[in-house]
DNA sequence: AAATGATTTGCAATATTGTTGCAATATTTT
DNA sequence: AAAATATTGCAACAATATTGCAAATCATTT
């Protein structure tokens, strides 16, 4: 069971929360929020679990959170070379503004960019929104 | 008054609780949260008011939202050469770690990355954390 | 496999944040 | 200055987030 293998890893305790938000991510396109999570019909998990489940994942590397201008974070799987602590510069999101999924563009790295003098960059995010691959016909 | 001109700029009606928070972004170095506005000891507006105010200002132009990862929207003015509906794609936003500023890098443009075929670009959101020019002694 | 200790969960209560309708007020236009 | 329009604040409500604590679950040891 790959939910298993990944909490373990984690070192986390293996738990029937976990394993259950742990799979809607792996059967998720894109990235999910709090509110996808809690609403799924078939989950029934209290709202305090979620938040504290996302929040170990967060910590432990197994997700990772995208920022949005809109008063929710996105959170998404972190591929299978990501560590706890590890920096999610790597990557660009797309979210689609017509069917509202995220993507992960693993494969678009974000570019370095030159900051002015004094200025030590840790992470650099970057969220690009437009119309997704699935929704141009 | 700098306020009204903005405002009367922008074809909104000028009121108080416009003035003084467009004061308030005026005086501030970063980029503001509705907490920080409405939590502002000097100020005395009703919430809603802050939220259809910000609201507006955005609509207009006059200021644009930045992407966070903490459940939170910030706001910072817009440069004179925004006008309603622009895209605010083209400069990156740096938020500080330690003092928690968040300074608009109006020098700094957000670089064009080559995105996946059938990915439609519209807006890019480009958010540096590390550590800001005040905080490096 | 049972007992122990550590961790996690759910509930309840509370706090914070965001939204809506509507009457009163302020602003703009005539 | 009056009429028309737009904005504000209140009240009520909805949604989202946080904390402490007892009960339940999980990991470890025997």
């Amino acid at each position: 069971m790959q939910q298993e293998a990944v909490l373990k890893k984690a070192g986390l305790s293996v738990t029937e929360s976990r394993k259950t938000i742990l799979e809607l991510f792996f059967a998720s396109e894109g990235a999910l929020a709090h509110a996808d999570i809690e609403k799924h019909s078939s989950i029934n998990i209290d709202r305090v679990t979620v938040y504290r489940t996302l929040q170990t994942f967060v910590e432990s590397g197994i997700i990772h959170q995208i920022p949005t201008t809109d008063n929710t974070i996105l959170y998404a799987l972190c591929k299978d070379s990501c560590e706890a602590g590890h920096h999610h510069d790597e990557h660009v999101h797309f979210i689609c503004v017509s069917c509202n999924k995220t993507n992960c563009l693993d494969d678009v790295i974000v570019p370095k960019v030159k900051l002015p003098n004094g200025f030590l960059p840790l992470q650099t995010a970057m969220v690009v929104k437009g119309t997704c691959i699935d929704c141009r016909n």
